[in-house]
RNA sequence: GCCGCCUUAGCUCAGCCGGUAGAGCGACGCAUUCGUAAUGCGUAGGUCAGGUGUUCGAGUCACCUAGGCGGCACCA
């Protein structure tokens, strides 16, 4: 007899080996015809497993995330199944369920084409029909690999020839077909449901690795109801309106081209976005006690040596020869510059910590597969600084540059949603102790910080751990953008040092930050955010004054000065053109204000404001809208020192 | 870099079985002065990414190159 525990904590006794479904029977019968899945003590199941011992017992319907991860990963089974039917000779290897999906590698010399897909999915749909029953087996190691060989599966052999020998497999059938698996599935093929669609083809490395051979990868997703299925389509619709590349080119912010792949040509409009995103950082570096400096672009070979670049990154270096046969290469990165300028003279620990800045456009020769809009390119700006400090003082900056990055992304916008510690990774340098104490520092920060970092096994530099910001956008995608990342190896290389309190040299410890990554790239992620429609004090264009009649026109052009005048970037639309046809194009451009001006307010000297996204209006006077939208527009910074001033006046004003 | 797909007017895209280039938007011109998401008419605009080949004939077929896109690998 087993003893299973159920979720409202009752015990109820029952002979081994009863199954899941049949437990779920003596409860209701109804709840057995729900039951797809079981978990016993926290493991999954299959609902026709018979049971050997007792726990924590639980039954799953269809609408549990376990089960949905169980549909998707049936799915890609079903998606091998439907594969081999209709190309014989393909080789099947591994098909997890992934975020949203799943996906299958196979392998076949011949590549599948898109209309391949179409069939595969008519197939895939017929197995659901067929309604299969999925059978767990278990087999012999040995058998298992004598079996899959002599089918010709060659990769399944290979891995069960990785499973420890003397262990047993499991291999699951659904009708004629067998796959090496885990587990657990559903009952049936029938079961997994028609929510779902195949995606994308792609090439994919046999485990990973760009030396194996590559297979062809079909994505899929996969829901549990057609509604989750339409909605899923639906986000995606609006995650690729929301595309930079697009948006860029609509808004006339940028553009690439062929002659300077992974570079950016940045139009007025964007580069008015990237002087407020700069000055704003630079503003909060200035008020959290950073000094700015710019380091050399180019530099001799000799120098990379020093840094060991030339050794470890030559591969993703721009290198150039001169006409005297020097060899330079333009930075990569911002660090040996910084630590030239922090040896220059003598430091004592009194200089500690020493928070140096740089906006620093840095190349990198990136694969050519790598490169994606703004968000990887091969020339770009990182909003970079190193903190020189003691290795006492780790622990506060680290948590007030914490404090600092979570303000600056959150006034653009940009919820936070955890912070991850990335721990040593497997090539390293230093030793295991040096990686424990490293660790707990940075861990020790980030709570001091209060914030519970998540664990990214094996993801630091090689020479030290990092914290990465991962954060979150208007529509639940998540980017990294700002790292910390701790380093007692480059002040080593390059020989800085300081003096200390008891007159001795000290090697400094260096934090490598960035808070927005790469301006690029940051620019990319609030477009996408954003989908174009910035807040006003971002928005490259922040008013468009439009006319109705030519009659306004001169009344148009004096307000416009007088917007400017207080600040705002303002435009002007004179043409000859219906309200309708300004308040439309001005409106697909993302301006967040038009001031409509017709013979009414220019005789009252008046605006008709119009807000982005609202068809209301408000009329204020002349003077009214620029004070307003003025102070509106302040950066966010601005505007809490504004707030904070008047407060201050105002309590010490009487009564 | 690797696998697959794509590249036609400024933009978005049609173009069948190979027979010599199309639309909408935009631009430009004219008319229109019209109160909150598209006024009408007209005009111009193309070495069909580049190259080589097959063919009487190539946007269309084959091959090569480049770039882009989706993945993979990479992101010390």
């Amino acid at each position: 007899m087993i003893d299973l525990i159920f979720p409202d904590g009752s015990k109820r006794e029952f002979e081994a080996g009863v199954t899941g479904r049949q437990v779920a029977a003596s409860i209701a019968i109804s709840l057995a015809k729900r039951a797809v899945l079981i978990k016993l003590d926290g493991e999954l199941l299959d609902v026709d497993r018979a049971l050997e011992k007792g726990g924590k017992f639980e039954i799953l319907a269809r609408d549990t995330p376990e089960a949905l991860e169980t549909i998707r990963h049936d799915i890609s089974h079903i998606l091998a199944e439907a594969v081999q039917e209709l190309f014989p000779g393909t080789q099947v290897t591994i098909g997890p369920a992934i975020e949203d999906g799943f996906y299958y590698d196979f392998a076949r010399d011949e590549p599948f084409s898109l209309d391949d897909l179409v069939k595969i999915e008519e197939r895939m749909k017929q197995i659901v029909d067929r309604d299969e029953p999925i059978v767990r087996e278990v087999w012999k190691r040995d058998e298992a690999i004598a079996h899959f060989k002599s089918i010709g599966e060659h990769y399944k052999a290979e891995i069960i020839e990785g499973i420890p020998a003397g262990e047993d497999v499991t291999v699951y059938r659904q009708g004629q077909w067998k796959d090496l698996c885990r587990g657990p599935h559903l009952p049936s093929t029938k079961a997994a449901g028609k929510a779902f669609k195949l995606t994308k083809l792609a090439g994919a490395y046999w485990r990973g690795d760009h030396r194996n051979p590559m297979l062809q990868r079909i994505y899929g997703t996969a829901w549990a109801s057609e509604k989750d299925l339409e909605d899923y389509l639906h986000r995606l619709e609006e995650a690729e309106k929301r595309d930079h590349r697009k948006i860029g080119r609509a808004m006339d912010l940028f553009h690439m081209q062929e002659e300077g792949k992974g570079m950016v040509f940045w139009h007025d409009k964007g580069l008015t976005l990237w002087r407020i995103i700069e000055s704003y950082v630079r503003r909060r570096l200035d008020a959290a006690g950073y000094v700015e400096v710019r380091t050399p672009q180019v530099l001799d070979r000799v120098f990379w040596e020093k840094s060991g670049h030339w050794e470890k990154y030559r591969p993703n270096m721009f290198v150039c020869e001169t006409e005297e046969g020097e060899e330079l290469s333009l930075k990569p990165m911002n660090c040996p510059g910084h630590v030239q300028i922090f040896k220059f003279g003598q430091k004592s620990y009194r200089d500690l910590p020493l928070r140096m800045a740089e906006f620093g456009a840095c190349h990198r020769y990136e694969p050519s597969g790598a490169l994606h809009g703004l968000m990887r390119v091969r020339a770009f700006t990182q909003d970079d600084a190193h903190i020189f400090c003691r290795e006492d003082q780790i622990e506060e900056e680290t948590a007030n540059f914490i404090e600092l990055a979570t303000s600056i992304h959150s006034d653009f916008g940009l919820e936070r949603d955890h912070i991850a510690l990335a721990t040593r990774p497997e090539v390293r340098a230093g030793s295991d102790e040096f990686w424990d104490k490293a660790e707990a520092q940075m861990l020790a920060a980030a709570r001091k910080a209060g914030v519970e970092p998540v664990i990214a096994e094996g993801d630091g530099a090689f020479y030290a751990p990092k914290l990465d910001f991962v954060l979150k956008d208007a529509i639940g995608r998540t980017w990294v953008c700002g790292t910390i990342q701790l380093d007692y190896v480059l002040p080593e290389r390059l020989d800085a040092e300081y003096v200390g309190e008891d007159g001795q040299k000290h090697r400094p410890v260096m934090l490598h930050r960035a808070i927005c990554g790469s301006l690029e790239r940051f620019i990319g992620v609030l477009i996408e955010n954003f989908a174009g429609a910035f807040p006003l004090w971002l928005a490259p264009t922040q008013v468009v004054v439009a006319t109705i009649t030519s009659d306004a026109d001169e009344f148009a052009l004096k307000a416009a000065a007088a917007l400017r005048a207080a600040g705002l970037r303002v435009e002007t639309d004179l043409r000859n053109e219906k309200i309708n046809y300004k308040v439309r194009e001005h409106s697909l451009a993302k301006v967040p204000v038009i001031a409509v001006v017709g013979r009414r307010e220019a005789e009252e000297g008046k605006l008709a404001l119009r807000r982005l996204g609202s068809d209301g209006q408000q009329i204020l006077t002349l003077a009214e809208a620029a004070n307003s939208l003025a102070s509106e527009a302040n950066p966010p910074d601005i505007a809490r020192q504004r707030r904070a001033s008047a407060e201050a006046s105002g309590v010490r004003e009487p009564g």
